[in-house]
DNA sequence: TTACTGGTGTGATACGAGTCACACATGTTC
DNA sequence: GAACATGTGTGACTCGTATCACACCAGTAA
């Protein structure tokens, strides 16, 4: 049975409430490249990662795609919309089969505005993603393979949360290991090549990559 | 008198709880240049911003400066310490002789264990702010123009919020306007005179700068 | 077998921003 | 006046990444 208090964001609420806010809610499955939500949507829901990883992305003026966070097991997604009223501003697209509970916006909605706790809670998520992305700011300036390491680090820690970050990283080609770090593919592609040699990316058996050594990132190495 | 019924962030809120967060309050007065906070602060107390503007900055690995947002009238700042229980994590240094208001910590953070709505208001706070940055992402792989046009746009309107985007920008000098793009000084000063020449930006009488066209903003222009 | 597909490595080249260097204009102080 | 600091424009060059082009290697279908 699903449980809601080993979430973080839950964890707080009473029994009651968190059973409350499981009303009619339904556990998805979604194949690997399958897109969750769609820019201009509605935003009738919410979901609660259980398994898999999705990248949230936008498109530029340019039509290019430019990702903008990774979502993982015990993440929550399309609060945004509930919150602001405003519909959905991105796309979410699983990079690996996902496993997610829709939860109704509704009794979300009412709870947000009877219990401190909730509200609060979902407040600290929001900041806590706010420095996730400030962090990743700070970074992003470096060089070409100081941020695949990086979205290296990012794959990881959302695959096993609380695995160190050099926990082999699913298989996923080239170009969407470029698309996540803003990179040309060709670039990734070299930049790979050269972080091998140096011993701080490893090739597992059946594609997959694993980080090494955890030094000397975010600078221009 | 202060009214904090004119902010958002405690419109909803009921009078006698707005009083009860300007206890002790006090109004300061800070010059150009000068720094509301330092990293590692321990995060007493809640700033909310009357006149002027301010960066919120941090240092990278190279000690270069990154410039992670603009604060200004209406904004709120320390929140993030008091949320998370951490130490604040940025700088914020003035940009423009500013006015604030400092709110206690401990008023506010009962207020938000007990009103869902000053919670609400907050989490509010917080998605706005993380789109805002999500926005500047997809803009921030463009060109120097790009970059440089958006910090434009960004100062005309924390300095009068209500304004257009084309109301003019207090004279920064350009060292200001490159690390608040993320550029070299001398490429700012290059693509400001490109910017001119394209009628894009007007000089102002004492060395303000105004954006002229809101087109074509966020290409490589 | 051939043909086709998707993923990967890698060379040649283009281009944009950083860096260094310097000229020029202000203003201030002595 | 000279000396100095600060802000601005601009040329020459470097360097990193994007782009274009192509080769190579599966796997699969005809």
């Amino acid at each position: 049975m699903l449980d809601l208090a080993s979430y973080p964001l839950f964890a707080d609420l009473r029994e009651e409430q968190r059973h409350q806010l499981l009303d009619q809610h339904r556990v998805l499955r979604f194949m690997a490249g399958r897109p969750l939500l769609h820019e201009q949507d509605d935003g009738q829901g919410l979901f609660l990662f259980l398994q898999g990883i999705a990248k949230v992305r936008s498109i530029d003026v340019e039509g290019q795609e430019v990702v903008l966070s990774l979502l993982g097991p015990g993440d929550l997604c399309g609060e945004m919309a509930i919150l602001q009223g405003a519909p959905r501003s991105a796309d979410v697209i699983c990079l690996t089969d996902c496993e997610l509970v829709l939860l109704r916006a509704a009794p979300f909605q009412a709870l947000l505005h009877q219990e401190p706790r909730l509200a609060l809670a979902l407040a600290r998520l929001e900041a806590r993603r706010l420095q996730n992305l400030n962090r990743r700011f700070v970074r992003r300036e470096s060089s070409a393979a100081a941020r695949l390491l990086q979205v290296l680090e990012d794959l990881a820690t959302r695959t096993a949360p609380e695995a160190p970050p050099t926990a082999p990283i699913p298989p996923l080609p080239q170009r969407e290991l470029a698309a996540l770090s803003g990179l040309a593919r060709e670039t990734a592609s070299r930049t790979l090549v050269r972080l091998r040699r140096q011993g701080l990316v490893e090739q597992m058996p059946g594609g997959r990559l694993r980080l090494v050594s955890c030094e000397q990132r975010g600078g221009r190495g």
